[in-house]
DNA sequence: GACCCATTATTA
DNA sequence: TAATAATGGGTC
């Protein structure tokens, strides 16, 4: 069961000073060349694969974190064939932009007791939803499908760590005795299209 | 891009 | 201060 915890790089720690020079960039374009990613590189010290990681995870938890962000692909200038308007008012007010980026983590969520056991129910029998069942529990719940996502890992994690203390020699849950098993990452078989 | 997991930070 | 939601960097 030890797997492949050996050699493991450590933890790149990005300072705040780097951070801003990412941020900078990631400001103007979220999917910089070789060329930005070399001067970023030389601005920040940080390896280029550092750079290139970052961007790809910040890129895609932003478009998690906010669906109306510009860098959702999502939302594309307006080309409805619907005529005029258009012209009307393009420059839009954009009031509740501040996004400073020293900017707090998001608040934390309390959930309702019937969130927890719905969620807790779930995971019982399930650990790993598929993304229609996080769909369908963000739905039922009321919550934000990422919050839903962040809650199974979080809670995969405790399985483990609790499995871990309990010792092998327990009976486990369904989720558990999953987890075990489910050594490799959640397969995306039969995507339909 | 899904998931892991150590870590950070919020809140009862 | 414990519990745990959220984050960030790593792996596959």
């Amino acid at each position: 069961m030890l797997q492949q915890q050996q050699n493991k790089r450590p933890r790149t720690r990005i300072t705040d000073d780097q951070l801003r020079v990412l941020r900078q960039y990631f400001d103007i374009n979220n999917s910089p060349n070789e060329d930005q990613i070399k001067e970023m590189a030389d601005k920040s010290g940080l390896p280029q694969k550092v750079i290139k990681h970052w961007f790809r995870n910040t890129l895609f938890k932003e478009r998690q974190r906010n669906k109306d962000s510009p860098y959702n692909f999502n939302n594309p200038p307006i080309t409805t064939l619907e005529d005029t308007k258009i012209d009307s008012k393009p420059p839009s007010p954009e009031p509740q932009k501040q996004e400073c980026y020293g900017s707090k983590r998001s608040s934390r969520t309390r959930f309702t007791d019937y969130q927890l056991r719905v969620l807790q129910d779930f995971f019982d029998a399930n650990a790993y939803p598929k993304d229609d069942e996080f769909e369908q529990l963000s739905n039922l719940l009321s919550l934000p499908t990422r919050v839903i996502v962040v809650w199974f890992q979080n809670a995969r994690q405790k399985a483990r760590k609790n499995y871990e203390n309990q010792g092998q020699f327990r009976a486990v849950g369904p989720a558990q005795a999953h987890l075990l098993v489910c050594t490799g990452r959640h397969e995306m078989t039969n995507i339909i299209v």
